[in-house]
DNA sequence: AATTTTTTATTTGTCTGACATTTAAAAGTC
DNA sequence: GACTTTTAAATGTCAGACAAATAAAAAATT
């Protein structure tokens, strides 16, 4: 691992760098302990403010953690699902706010990735998966609950059907286009009778995967599509025209 | 803004939390410029070298980008589908290596996300990314291709195939799914059988794509998963029995 | 007066050295 | 042997300094 003093990049971005790339390729393995900081800003004949603006970095991205004391130090971290998700759905978010990408791009690009889990979720959908949807749905269905709160209903329904398919890479990949449309979706004015709609097209998906039908769960969700987009064009017509 | 200097985390991670907080939620707007190093010191009542670290965590993430000189600072950066895709197809590399997902594991979300954009890319493709789909099989017809020249212009073809659904935010989505799969297809050996039947199933997708049929895309997609599950299988099985 | 050059102020990048805090192991004590 | 104390090593934080880059202001030149 050596470092370039002469380039125009920061020492510290580059020796984060380098020990990315020593993470990624392998050379530095799951939970082994990186040289001290003293022994790194050595190595790489930097102070050592320089190496711990490298090492956070590093710690930012999740690929070290730090532990004070005697036998602490960075060690390379494992990566989990979890850590996973929020980066993810963090970076879809902005992505999405940053870009102003359109609702259809946004929307056309979750439903086509989550009629991509509904068959799987038909087969291997669990008990109390299916039990969530079911629950989400009579929330939905509740007069008193405000807009917001029927967003975060509709995401928690379409994730515990995407969780169905029994794939975390799957998981992991929906978890940004499902939460992401969250902020787009809460500029939706929901009026009774689109959640009446809405709420019938869940329900027609879950029977489809309670049925271990996939198919007819795909159509499901292409209906949910279509009515989730023109709903939102027109709030986005009155929108306009009241202006 | 506010840090507590009582918990247990580090000042610099409350710090870089506060901003990129401030960031998401939207009160900083792109290319907004953030107080001066000396300023922020001030205002959390930190050291400088603290506030540094902050930052690196943030410019880490592409929250921020560093400007030196008389107006320099930092500056809330607009986070690009360049960086985010990059992002992704690390933090997709590091999940499935550091998590041990099973080939078949990743082949199914793989494919599955694939065949989502299939049907969009039959109907959008331009005549460039469908060039370059034909290209790549003609270069995957080469006997003299390495393994892992075969796996890149494998990469290359679906990136063209899925890029074709001219959706952004698809294509950062799937760049994960597909890039981050090379590292294990590269654990594949390819026979000169095996890349025949790949490539007559290329030859059939890029068919249908041409001909604005998503449904026969989407089975040609279906086909080539089977094939590369039982390749695969039949690799690993082999390489157990030498053992 | 216009243009070029020089100066200056501001800001990030880096360094040195120090102390605080945490933590586990070693040493000491009962 | 079990418990307590000490010690050493590591990260976390701080203060102050200088280097380097950069744009604006001031000065010099044409």
């Amino acid at each position: 691992m050596k470092i370039d003093p002469n380039s125009s990049a920061d020492l510290s971005a580059q020796i984060a760098q380098a020990i990315k790339d020593a993470i990624v390729s392998g050379d530095l393995i799951v939970d082994q302990r990186l040289p001290s900081e003293a022994e790194l800003s050595d190595q790489f004949q930097v102070s050592r403010p320089t190496v711990r603006e490298a090492l956070k970095r590093l710690a930012a991205q999740s690929l070290i953690r730090t532990q004070r004391g005697a036998t602490g130090g960075a060690f390379v971290n494992r990566l989990s699902f979890e850590e996973a998700y929020s980066q993810q759905i963090t970076t879809s978010t902005l992505l999405l706010s940053m870009n102003s990408v359109s609702f259809d791009t946004a929307c056309e690009a979750r439903y086509a990735l989550e009629r991509a889990c509904a068959p799987l979720s038909a087969l291997r959908r669990t008990p109390d998966q299916l039990a969530t949807m079911r629950a989400e749905i009579f929330r939905q269905a509740q007069p008193s609950l405000t807009d917001e709160a029927f967003c975060a209903s509709d995401v928690a329904f379409h994730r515990a059907l995407v969780d169905g398919a029994a794939n975390p890479v799957l998981s992991y990949q929906l978890a940004g286009s499902v939460e992401a449309m969250q902020p787009l979706m809460n500029m939706i004015t929901f009026s009774a009778r689109s959640r009446e709609k809405i709420i019938s097209l869940h329900s027609q998906i879950a029977d489809a995967i309670e049925a271990g039908d996939g198919e007819a769960a795909t159509l499901g969700l292409k209906d949910l599509e279509s009515e989730t987009r023109s709903l939102a064009a027109s709030v986005f017509a009155a929108r306009a025209a009241q202006k």
